[in-house]
DNA sequence: CGGCATCCGAATAGATACTG
DNA sequence: CAGTATCTATTCGGATGCCG
């Protein structure tokens, strides 16, 4: 009744979307939030996202502007992307040939969600160091 | 100027978010965004805050709702949100000991960007199964 | 009941080399 | 330039067994 009063107060929405995923059995192919975290939880599409949000960019372009990732991972990354259409792939037949990415208008309608997250993430981020410092100097356990 | 015209039409604050996070050089100890992308992107997380989200539940109930979950897998998912302050622990001396876990004040915050992430990948879900089948038959190559 | 410790196979991702 | 192919290192996660 404590601390979690605020948990009451959340739209119902969350506890019944909880129970329509635990109707369908949490079945990972029928669940669309577990699909698209599957995707965005990976390591690098959030950032290949982001960085097609700025703007269209080529193969090599992404290369140099998402930190440390590989050809393998970025082609991989993309691939996927563009399975699930939230990117399309435009190829020129220059010599040598380029290829741009860009943002479908699927792929830009996440980004709203996604930056409502981002946006939490921002805004609580020192309240999360905080806890983890707490936790690590074995004050944190909640009820010991 | 096809399609990517609704990225346009994106709040520049996303660009703006971007170029943040490429100014700190996308270090992930320090990008709030791919912080939480860590925890919330996994296997688990997800499913348990959810349930969490529906009413405080103890150890045994969380392993019988949450689909699949191995103890060990359990115990380690809420271990590293209670250190990151998004879920409580409280231990009740009963004969056998119960251990119930709720949502913090913080893990009920996340839970609002997160329902508006499970909105849309609800609402999209045809669009994207769809672009799936399409690539899978070969004819998803968007501009081959 | 609510864990922790250990082992092991599966999945992931980096490095490297090669191609149209 | 924009990939593909292969190999390997690392990580992740499930199974099992033990304990207070």
């Amino acid at each position: 009744m404590n601390d979690f009063s605020a948990a009451i107060a959340l739209p119902a929405a969350i506890t019944t979307q909880f129970k329509d995923w635990e109707a369908r059995g949490f079945d990972a192919d029928r669940c669309p939030m577990r699909n698209i975290l599957d995707r965005i939880g990976d390591k690098w599409t959030m950032l290949v996202l982001m960085a097609l949000a700025v703007e269209p960019r080529r193969f090599g372009m992404l290369m140099r502007v998402v930190p440390d990732i590989s050809k393998r991972m970025l082609t991989q990354t993309l691939r996927l992307l563009e399975r699930d259409g939230l990117i399309t792939r435009h190829v020129f037949a220059t010599t040598p040939p380029s290829v741009e990415y860009r943002l479908s208008p699927l792929g830009c309608s996440v980004l709203e969600p996604l930056h409502a997250l981002a946006q939490w993430a921002e805004a609580n981020f020192a309240s999360i160091t905080f806890a983890r410092a707490r936790y690590d100097d074995g004050l944190g356990r909640t009820d010991p």
